[in-house]
DNA sequence: ACCATTGGATTACAGTTGTAAGCTCTAAAT
DNA sequence: ATTTAGAGCTTACAACTGTAATCCAATGGT
C-alpha cells in the first residue's frame, strides 16, 4: 500500500501548474500554458515546460502519451495537497494554533455571506460534538 | 520612510528563530540555541548561529553589541511577517478564497471552547459591517 | 600561564526554486 | 520539398535553504 504521509513538496510556482490540472485534466503542456496565461499573460511556456517535468519527477503529476504530446494529470489530490501545506503553515506561522488562525483570518479579510453561514453551522456542530 | 510593504521572506527554519525573538528580545544566541533547544534538541547551535546571521543580513532582526556577544533582536513585528505569510499562503493554497480556508480549519482542526466564542463574536460584528 | 570553550565570520555543499535557453526531432505550413 | 514552430529532453545558473564545519580571537577555568 503507498504511504499516504509521504506527498512531495509542492512549490510556490507549482500550485499554479497543480490547480490548473486539479480544475481540469488530463490537459497537455500547451493547454496548462494557455490556461496560466488566461490568468497572466507573462507565463512562459519554456518554465511551464521545466514545472510540469519537475511535478512528474516529484511524483506530483503522471502523463500519457498522445502523438507525440503528452497528456499531464495529478498523481496527488488536492485535498492531500491542500490538507498538507495547510498543516505545515499552521505550525509555521501559528505555532498550531488553530484559534488564532481562524480569529487573524476573520479579522483581517471580508468574508461572504455564505462563508459566515457556512461558518456558523460548522461553529454550531463543533460545540455540539464537544 | 519606510516601505511597510517590502518584508524580507522568512523561510521555514528561520520561522523558528523569530519566534523565539518575538517572544522575548533582546537575547543573546546562546539564549536563543536554549530557547529552541527547549523544544527540540535537536537544535545545533552552529545551525541556530547560521540564521541569526542570515536573518540580520536580511533585515530581519537587529543587534547591539554586548561584550563580545551580540544581543538580537526583531526589526519586522510578527503582526507584519504573519500577514505576509497569510496573504501569501492564501492566495497559493487557496486561491484566495478566505470562505475555504476558513471553512477546511474549521472542519480539520478541533477548536477550543473559546475560540468557537471568539469567532462566533467575530461573525456577528462581520455581518452587522455587511 | 595555558588550554578548552565560546562568539562571531567565513566557507561548504548539496538540494530546491524560478526562470529560461539550447538541442533534436517531427509535424505542419507554404 | 523546405522551413519552421512546437514537443519534450538536457543544460544553465544564480538565489535561497538546511545544516553545519573551520577559522580565529577572546575568555573563563584550573
Amino acid at each position: 500500500m503507498a504511504d499516504e504521509t509521504n506527498h512531495p513538496r509542492i512549490s510556490e510556482t507549482e500550485w499554479e501548474v497543480m490547480r490548473v490540472l486539479w480544475n481540469e485534466a488530463p490537459l497537455s503542456s500547451s493547454e496548462v500554458v494557455a490556461a496560466l496565461q488566461a490568468e497572466d499573460s507573462s507565463w512562459h511556456p519554456k518554465t511551464v515546460k521545466t514545472l510540469l517535468g519537475r511535478l512528474v519527477k516529484k511524483g506530483a503529476l503522471d502523463y500519457e502519451q498522445d502523438g507525440r504530446a503528452y497528456l499531464y494529470r495529478p498523481l496527488v489530490t488536492e485535498e492531500q495537497s491542500v490538507g498538507n501545506a495547510s498543516d505545515s503553515f499552521l505550525r509555521r506561522v501559528f505555532d498550531n494554533s488553530v484559534g488564532e488562525l481562524m480569529v487573524h483570518f476573520a479579522r483581517n479579510r471580508k468574508l461572504s455571506k455564505n462563508d459566515i453561514k457556512e461558518l456558523k453551522e460548522i461553529l454550531k456542530r463543533s460545540e455540539k460534538k464537544k
